[in-house]
DNA sequence: GTTATATTTAACCTGATCATTAATTAACGA
DNA sequence: TCGTTAATTAATGATCAGGTTAAATATAAC
């Protein structure tokens, strides 16, 4: 993966074992074990899924004792986001179903 | 990279070469020739590209004679915003830290 | 039909990704 | 100090990503 800031924020994004970390750390911060718990896969394979996180600035970590605790910093979703927000007249041009009834959601949760 | 539509949304956009084609897309459909110009790689490696691209919904091709024009399709983008909407209260909540009571007014609004 | 243009597919290479198990480091608690 | 727990690093292997050049396909133009 190309190693520019937007490369390293959607390549981890782009697996779904590294969003489902992200998915438990909005519940709150969590140790490497507690993170692993939940998937069929080895601890040190979360380990390195951590580390691809804490490259792309998506978790932070501190250590309290033996605990290693992951805490999720939501920054660089900002940064994908307005990446994106450059496109978004297109979609919203859109005359497809799907198109209006996703438009249609966020709008909902925008509308403030 | 993981065949669901996230992953492969995703997957799509953390390759720079890409996210330039959609930029190049952004100002009107393009045929291959037209998009492989202004880059140093081959057209084979373009046309894989393209076909990454297409599988994530991105883009729509069609062919009229020898050309074959690729079409931004935006739609992706808005499930990736979706998707990111649900961090939103993270990022609003580093970003205001001074704030926390137009913070605490805004998520009331959100319903979180 | 032959030749030129546009694009894809094939074959190949290199390096990255994602997983494993085994070994190592670090901190805790009896 | 010894044994346990927490987590990373090492070594390895399979698969994927992204690039190349060369060959194949498809349409156009003569």
């Amino acid at each position: 993966m190309a190693n520019d800031r937007l490369s390293m924020i959607f390549g981890a994004l782009a697996d779904p074992t590294r969003r489902a970390i992200l998915a438990r750390l909005a519940d709150g911060e969590a140790t490497v074990t507690e993170l692993t718990a939940p998937f069929s896969i080895s601890m040190p394979a979360i380990s390195r899924h951590l580390k691809v996180l804490e490259r792309a600035g998506l978790i932070s970590r501190s250590r309290s004792g033996q605990h290693l605790s992951s805490t999720l910093q939501a920054s660089p979703l900002q940064e994908a986001t307005e990446w994106m927000e450059r496109y978004r007249r297109f979609w919203e041009a859109s005359f497809d179903r799907l198109d209006a009834h996703l438009r249609q959601s966020v709008q909902g949760r925008e509308g403030q």
